[in-house]
DNA sequence: AAATTACATCAAATAATTTTGATGTTAGGA
DNA sequence: TCCTAACATCAAAATTATTTGATGTAATTT
């Protein structure tokens, strides 16, 4: 049961924009696990699930489930190679969100 | 059940930050009403939950709830004029956490 | 071809968040 | 003092999100 935000006036520059859209991206960053995924990511580049389930104590449906948010949200990628699948962060769409100041805190690669 | 989070390697510097305080706010962002409560009081400087009320159709009860959520994030400010309590942006908090695109969107006096 | 690895997905259980309507509190006015 | 307006808070109900363990699937190895 999905209820409709009511726009505001059109004085409002945000008022054509996408609150879910946000809400969403927003979500996906409210979660101190997957905080930690998009940590570990902007450290090493690229990895693949097998790599990080060791590093990231979860098990590993959960592990899925999580990163499977953060793709959902394009806060990260998946790139399929053989077996395995990697993830790495959508850099842009990070900092077309956060602060230079939080990526720097998230992101360590930024700063 | 508070799970905890094992901190990173101190390679990290993200190691010693504290997730939880991120997700905290994260959270409150993550709603579409709450979005809204923003991107209202980003408009009107500072507002008193009785103008909220009619512009926003939210029970009164609601609206406390979500300003609640917000206030304990530090996102907003209140303060207390006679009878009536005036909410602001906490633009620091906001700007600190934001891109200056985001900014731009939610709070449109920041452009 | 069978077995194994590296995942994703699913359904049920659990937990957290949101919504609602009722009630409480405080300040100001009659 | 009594009444009302402007909120906050509370507890129960409803909704949504997360966790878990089991199962499914595709690629690789043997």
């Amino acid at each position: 049961m999905k209820k409709e935000i009511p726009l505001l006036n059109n004085m409002n520059p945000a008022a054509n924009t996408d609150f879910e859209k946000y809400e969403q991206k927003f979500k996906a960053l409210a979660d101190q696990q997957r905080l930690q995924i998009i940590n570990i990511l902007a450290l090493k580049e690229s990895v693949c699930v097998c790599d990080l389930t060791p590093i990231i104590d979860m098990p590993q449906s959960k592990l899925s489930y999580h990163l499977k948010i953060l793709l959902e949200a394009d806060l990260i990628q998946k790139e399929k190679r053989g077996t395995w699948n990697y993830y790495s962060l959508n850099v842009k769409e990070l900092k077309g969100l956060l602060s230079d100041q939080l990526c720097c805190v998230f992101l360590p690669s930024c700063c």
